[in-house]
RNA sequence: GGAGAGUUGGUAGAGCGGUUGAAUACACCAGUCUUGAAAACUGGCAUGGUGCAAGCCAUCUGGGGUUCGAAUCCCUAACUCUCCGCCA
């Protein structure tokens, strides 16, 4: 959500806004807006001075009531009463015009950054890193439900019965990877001073509305019955939750952390759940990291966040890029985005394993998290990140690790967390 | 799950229908004093909206109600605490 003010005193930036990002049927909210803002404001004065009216007769109420002087009383009474019909239709009719104006500003972009690429959809997203070469071996790279398989480490049969089609067993030294991959990953995030901790994963639908709309909700979270709770889907709602409605001391900005979590997804809408694979499934886990900050300080993050998740793929021996979404193709929350892509030497392209954005300060706005800064209270900025998934990232490690025999290779970096081992032997 | 008590400003904590946007203390900020610090003293110190401003409006966990008037009474939701039960 962006600042109304804007729309009053700029409303020429927000059309640019729009139509850079390619969704020119929503110009017409902008006047909307602007109209609805103007009556409201009308209307508020109105209210307010009915009501100072009426504050002002209630307390000369009070002071006739001390002094035992009812009959006069009763006459201020009559006429603070004829009054309170107007009230009542003002009152009632802002709330309408609140309501308009709230679902019109949750449908206008948050301002993109000068530095986001013009494009319509992905397909115009710009490269604008590459670490590690992006080799396809000699031997051919088995699609990784089989590889897994041949290590004895999935089982979706068992899953189908249990759960349903889009979960898994995961088992043995492939889940014992996951296990290293994110602790080797809050480690790596803990070491760059980030404060690690293990948020709800179940967060009340007034949290959820902070962060998505109401038809994103519906198509991703899981509702627990009878109870105001969702599943996670990542723990960045838990996290940016933390601090809905608080007023943080400037000092304690930035404030760094980073999460472990389980995630649900419904994936209703989405392009469908894999047979027989794990790349997209109802539940994963997930090292997440999270920034609050000074405006100012919010690039130096974003760049600095998504940098992390490139080292830590380069580590675990997997060539990245880095793609920045265009101007069609980011949220509306978000001011700049990328993601972080692993490269697929079976299917010789890369796939997203990870998404950096910065909100400014919409996110903020929306949840109520300020800061209290010398010239009084403003919105910080928000930034979220992947450090690491565990389905995508098993995925990407298996296809860039494996060796011709069929062995799992494990960089140095994962080994403290597998027990040692250099490599995983196959079983079939 | 049962029974009870509570939720007030940055914190602690008064207030329980009428100048209460809220006593008091602590914290915090500025000043005086001091070579410096501490202490003491003086002043300032919630948020949002609106207005050039004075001011005005709203907010005492959220929502609804009673009333001329609600932090104060009623209903409701959430949370916290104590006791009992259950339990990794």
């Amino acid at each position: 959500m962006i600042d109304i003010n804007i729309l009053r005193t700029n409303p020429e930036i927000v059309r640019e806004n729009i139509k850079k990002k390619y969704q020119d049927a929503k110009l017409p909210l902008v006047d909307e807006v602007v109209e609805l803002d103007k009556k409201n404001r009308s209307l508020k004065q109105e209210g307010d001075d009915l009501r100072a009216q009426r504050n002002k007769l209630s307390s000369e109420i009070g002071n006739l009531m001390r002094e035992k002087k009812f009959d006069e009383a009763e006459k201020i009474k009559a006429e603070v009463k004829a009054e309170a019909d107007r009230l009542a239709q003002i009152e009632e009719e802002q709330t309408s015009l609140d309501d308009e104006i709230k679902k019109r500003m949750m449908l206008i972009p948050n301002i993109i950054d000068e530095s986001v690429p013009i494009g319509k959809d992905d397909s115009e997203n710009v490269e604008i890193q590459k670490f590690g070469e992006p080799k396809v071996p000699a031997f051919e790279i088995p699609y990784h439900a089989d590889i897994l398989e041949k290590l004895g480490g999935l089982d979706k049969e068992s899953s189908g019965r249990t759960s349903g089609n889009g979960f898994y067993y995961l088992m043995g030294d492939p889940a014992r990877l996951v296990s290293a991959m994110i602790s080797y990953a809050r480690d790596y995030m803990i070491d760059k001073g980030f404060t690690y901790c293990i948020p709800p994963f179940m967060i009340r639908s007034d949290v959820v509305n902070g962060v998505m709309s109401f038809a994103e909700m519906d198509a991703m979270m899981y509702k627990i019955e009878g109870e105001d709770l969702f599943l996670i889907g990542t723990s960045e709602h838990s996290m940016i939750g933390k601090f809905k409605d608080q007023i943080l001391k400037e000092k304690e900005l930035p404030i760094t952390m980073t999460s472990y979590s389980p995630c649900f997804r419904k994936e209703v809408g989405a392009h469908g759940l894999e047979e027989r694979g794990i790349y997209r499934v109802h539940q994963f886990e997930k090292q997440e990291m999270i920034v609050l900050c000074k405006p100012e300080e919010s690039m130096e993050w974003y760049n600095k966040m998504w940098s992390y998740t490139v080292e830590i793929f380069r580590n675990l021996n997997i060539p990245v890029r880095t793609l920045e979404c265009c101007s069609g193709d980011l949220a509306d929350l978000k001011v700049k985005s990328c993601d972080v892509e692993a490269w697929s030497p079976r299917q010789q392209k890369y796939f997203e394993v990870g998404s950096c954005s910065t909100l400014g300060d919409a996110q903020a706005r929306r949840l109520g998290i300020r800061a209290k800064g010398e010239n009084g209270n403003y919105y910080v900025h928000t930034l979220n990140n992947t450090v690491l998934a565990s389905t995508r990232a098993l995925i990407a490690f298996l296809e860039n690790n494996l060796n011709e025999d069929g062995t799992i290779s494990i960089p140095e970096a994962l080994r403290p967390y597998m027990g040692g081992k250099s490599v995983i032997e196959k079983k079939i």
